[in-house]
DNA sequence: CGCCGGATATGACTTCAATCATATAATATA
DNA sequence: TATATTATATGATTGAAGTCATATCCGGCG
């Protein structure tokens, strides 16, 4: 989201991570300003039996957990390389800085947020008025707007069940089943376990 | 959270609602900036069947919908008047400008966003990760800080059943059932009806 | 090609929130 | 103060998602 030049005038270090390799814990005091180089980065809660929530995957070019560096609050959740990645991160004090410089860079930011929140408002619309088959639905939506598939074109679901179960709080059985319904019902096609929406 | 001199000076204009009168629509395409002046407005989906989902309610001094105005979609829930109230509002055009001239305004809008993701991050949480009784506590526990309540004090709760049951998506009876059990665990207090946490 | 591990699939059973009905308490209004 | 109206409360029943167990499929790799 930032240019990487930038970013390194700035004073950004960059960071390899293996897969499940922790960047920061949830509760954590938030330091640094994060961007996905290589790979992706998901955000997630772990409840108190051990499932996981996913708040969010980010990938290349895309920031993490920087709304709390405007906040004085710690991090909601804890952030974990998805694959073998890169990141590059400055101090929260550069970024806030960067922001202050750069009208445009903060403008920008400020639709991010505002996409951010468009989409929260989508999902929890869909997660609270209950039914798998629509919190399925409207993620994969999102998922599809997201990764910038033109309306009507078939688009390829690059996530396994378990994580789409991760993501919309319910469980892989019922995601399973609730996608054989949607097949079914014409709503996603799947060819040998591959979902396309 | 804008100066009223400041929108009066961009154009302002105040709007008198009665209880429930809509403000925007679901779907419709967003033209202002609206801030309440008075009273409160809430921002909800109607499913299917129905049932309401209230996305959130703001007070005196807070603006709502405008994180559409930055993004090119139209509104994913419409606004209706909690109460009889005022608001007031400006172009679009107007608020992007103000934006543009005032950089500690589009800081601490900036800050604003930040901080709703933030409680959005909570809640969502606390949804996905079932169990109504967990779902209230997040609830109340935002509603508390929200209203600037120190922590450790007793804090009031000014929402019927209905309408915490709205914003966690669940229905009336779970929402007053979960509640009495809360309170056999001393999580709240239950005085004549009134919460108190 | 055949083996192995992880993902997907399916069945049986249980649990808990939704639903529907109805009662009681609190508050506004005459 | 009496009455209407809304909010809160509680019981009985039902249905859908969770849980656990187990089977099958798919892709990678020797």
């Amino acid at each position: 989201m930032i240019q990487q030049e930038l970013l390194i005038a700035w004073g950004g270090t960059f960071r390899k991570l293996h897969k499940d390799q922790v960047i920061f814990f949830e509760g954590d005091k938030p330091l640094y300003y994060y961007q996905v180089v290589e790979g992706s980065v998901k955000m997630i809660n772990i409840n108190d039996d051990g499932k996981e929530f996913i708040q969010g995957i980010f990938k290349t070019g895309e920031s993490f957990g920087e709304p709390v560096l405007l906040i004085d609050e710690p991090y909601p959740a804890g952030a974990v390389a998805n694959e073998d990645s890169v990141v590059i991160r400055i101090t929260k004090q550069g970024f806030l800085c960067v922001l202050k410089e750069y009208p445009d860079i903060h403008l920008s930011f400020t639709q991010v947020l505002a996409q951010r929140l468009y989409n929260k408002a989508l999902m929890s619309k869909e997660i609270a008025s209950h039914g798998p088959e629509h919190r399925i639905l409207a993620l994969l939506n999102m998922l599809k707007k997201t990764n910038g598939c033109v309306n009507g074109k078939k688009f390829r679901i690059n996530f396994p069940r378990q994580q789409i179960a991760d993501m919309t709080g319910l469980r892989v059985e019922t995601v399973i089943r609730s996608m054989k319904k949607m097949e079914k019902k014409k709503l996603i096609e799947i060819k040998s376990g591959k979902v396309y929406c």
